[in-house]
RNA sequence: GCCCUUGUAGCUCAGUCGGUAGAGUGCAUCCUUGGUAAGGAUGAGGUCAUCAGUUCAAUCCUGAUCAAGGGCUCCA
């Protein structure tokens, strides 16, 4: 008698998997299992014999990430499936389970439109209520070839034909029969809670010489309360866009017919920016950073020696003026490495950092182009750090410590990447590994959790890489530190050492935010427009109930003004309720409300952004109450600002 | 670049089965002096993305172009 162990117990496992967790498990968590893992190894459908020898059975459960997948693929199946039955034409292809949800690529003459979704979902509700099962049959490859040749599905062919094994696994459920590795869920009921999302083209393989297949995506949960609550996230999401906030925010717009790709700053939004800016600089030169800055057209020839024309022209924009080609800058480093050899550098004088809000103009694609997250011109805040090799390590822990603390400022987590030597690059072992555990001893001398890629590096040198994690769980890559041993040498750059003697400086390549462009989305995203009170554009409102109090409103917005709070007054001829909604919409964090009665006690009725009403405060309380809130988000960590 | 979707007032969107257009909001003027998320009236505002074709007639049908939104590594 054979016996397995499922979530601790001990149970016989005569037949298949299915029967032995159905002796050790409820019936309504049961019925919950999706797939088994045998030993820790391979996923297996519940309708797998026990392997012989098998110690342990755990069973996936179709709420969790791994139970998800297989569910989604499984959907995909099911989707495949009604397809087939509406359009009997449509080739089928690849159909795997993704990140959110799944997709399915037909070959069909007409591709699919969101129109067609209706009657393929409702197609998939009654294979769903059919429960059919998912049956697996192992046969040999030769016979895979030939039942899909019968069932005419070319690209099934090809796809058995290139794979290594002798046999093949295929799984049917109702009357759709595809090649599947699996596993899958015991029946099609489990695919009852999806949703079809959207349509995309795809090309076979991926590669844009082949076939253009038409593919839909989909999601699918374990229940219905997951997938109410996944599309009330997408909904969130929405509600978050930059593009929509930065619109009604007045904060920036595009000229799609003028400058696509291209932002156009409008004052609230210009604000945000500038403090942000002044913010920057001031941190920089604090932290050691001295700024600079390059002009924005370079001559070909220089972009020539520097290697971008040769490996990153495509992205470049090109220009003459009179006889000669220039290239506009899509990188700061050039000018940035000209600016270090403009003169004879000694030991003493390294580090040199130079720090600049470079604009850079990058071309991308007209496809790829997204608000102010992909943009065409942007700003980085880039700097160069020409060092000697030996103070390579506390450089890099210069800039984690910068990254550290820009991240705590905002709240956001965060996740480091050290990415490796690829295939082809350039320059000694003895440098790569030299910068290489540089980046690794400094994040770890700082405490911080990493990852390594191996491989992913640039060809000219190791990188670190941060990603942010905002509020609602989305990932944003943006700071990156690069240590470059390719440029000082094409710009034969020296510094002269204790012995006289001329030697290499390396480069590190850093920017922090990335692109402004980028945080400054970003921010808007995570905080839903409402930015922390010392980066709002506008920090209080005062409202005035009748015109009997603007003389008052007006003199308390000059006070507060004059003590450094970016302060406006509204007192236009409308009802209170108008303006304290406007006000909030605006998402203004002090709403300051004078009436007859603030006008006899002097001050402002004070109402913030949430809501709440804080009662009656005098000139110095609100202003106090403002920079204290202002000032808050820099009490811990290393950044400071000055508000004065 | 390629696929799908979309393009009508500053913004959000109706609409015309082919006869040159409408709402809400915003804007302007006037009335209203109102206490914490929308007081009322009147008015201005459009080459229906652009260019061709079909037609007596095109914002609508056809084609092309431009732009925007979503998607295009993840092997059955």
């Amino acid at each position: 008698m054979m016996e397995v162990r499922v979530e601790g117990q001990l149970v016989e496992a005569e037949e298949t998997i299915a029967q032995a967790l159905q002796k050790a498990l409820s019936g309504k968590k049961f019925k919950t299992v999706v797939a088994a893992c045998a030993d820790n190894n391979v996923l297996l459908d519940l309708s797998t014999p026990v392997p012989v020898g098998c110690a342990e059975l755990t069973p996936v459960y179709a709420d969790t990430p791994e139970g998800l997948a297989v569910l989604r693929h499984s959907t995909a199946h099911v989707m495949a499936a009604a397809v087939k039955r509406l359009f009997p034409k449509a080739k089928v292809t690849i159909g795997p389970s993704v990140d959110n949800g799944f997709y399915y690529d037909f070959d069909v003459e007409k591709p699919f439109s969101s129109e067609d979704f209706s009657a393929i979902e409702a197609e998939m509700a009654k294979i769903a209520a059919a429960r059919q099962p998912f049956t697996r049959r192992d046969v040999s490859k030769a016979e895979a070839v030939k039942l899909f040749t019968d069932m005419d599905e070319p690209y099934k062919v090809e796809l058995v034909e290139s794979i290594e094994a002798d046999t093949v696994s295929l799984y049917t459920c109702g009357t759709f029969t595809d090649l599947c590795r699996g596993p899958h869920v015991p029946h099609t009921g489990f695919a009852a809670n999806a949703k079809l999302m959207s349509v995309a083209g795809a090309y076979w393989h991926g590669d844009e010489k082949n076939q253009m297949l038409s593919r839909i995506y989909g999601t699918a949960f374990a229940d219905k309360k997951a997938l109410d609550a996944y599309l009330k996230q997408l909904e969130e999401a929405k509600r978050r866009d930059h593009r929509k906030l930065g619109r009604e925010l007045t904060l920036f717009t595009f000229k799609e017919d003028v400058a696509p790709g291209m932002v156009f700053w409008l004052p609230r939004g210009m604000m945000v920016r500038t403090i942000l800016e002044d913010f920057w600089r001031r941190e920089h030169l604090k932290r050691g950073y001295e700024m600079v800055q390059g002009p924005q057209l370079l001559r070909v020839e220089t972009w020539q020696k520097s290697g971008h024309y040769d490996h990153y022209r495509e992205n470049m924009y090109f220009t003459q003026i009179e006889e000669d080609a220039y290239g506009i800058k899509p990188m700061n480093c050039i000018a940035h490495m000209l600016i270090y050899g403009n003169e004879l550098r000694s030991y003493r004088d390294l580090p040199q950092r130079y720090f600049e809000l470079g604009v850079v103009h990058r071309h991308e694609k007209s496809g790829v182009l997204h608000g102010l997250l992909r943009v065409r011109q942007f700003t980085q805040d880039d700097a160069h750090i020409l060092c000697a090799p030996e103070q390579l390590e506390d450089e890099i822990l210069g800039v984690i410590h910068i990254i550290r603390d820009l991240m705590q400022l905002f709240g956001f987590q965060y996740k480091v990447a050290i990415s490796t030597r690829p295939q082809s690059s350039i320059g000694t072992d003895e440098a790569w590994e030299l910068a290489t555990n540089a980046l690794i001893k400094a994040v770890e001398h700082a405490g911080i959790p990493y990852e390594i890629n191996e491989g992913d590096g640039a060809f000219y040198g190791p990188k670190i890489d941060v990603r942010l994690l905002d509020c609602i769980g989305r990932e944003w890559q943006c700071s990156t530190i690069q240590v470059d041993f390719t440029l000082p040498e094409r710009f034969d750059l020296t510094y002269v050492g204790q012995d006289g003697e001329r030697h290499r400086p390396v480069m590190l390549h850093r920017a922090i935010m990335g692109s402004l462009e980028r945080f400054i989305g970003i921010l808007i995203e995570n905080f839903a427009g409402a930015l922390p009170t010392w980066l709002a554009p506008e920090q209080a409102r005062v409202l005035t109930v009748t015109d009997a109090g603007d003389k008052a409103a007006l003199a308390l917005r000059d006070t507060l003004t004059s003590m450094g709070i970016r302060t406006a007054a509204d007192t236009r001829n409308e009802k209170l309720g108008f303006k304290v909604r406007e006000a909030q919409l605006a998402k203004t964090p002090y709403i300051l409300v004078v009436g007859e009665k603030e006008v006899q006690a002097g001050g402002a009725n004070v109402r913030l952004r949430n809501g709440e009403n804080l009662g009656l405060k005098s000139a110095a309380e609100i202003a106090a109450l403002i920079r204290a809130e202002a000032e808050e988000p820099f009490k811990q960590g290393g950044m400071c600002y000055s508000f004065s």
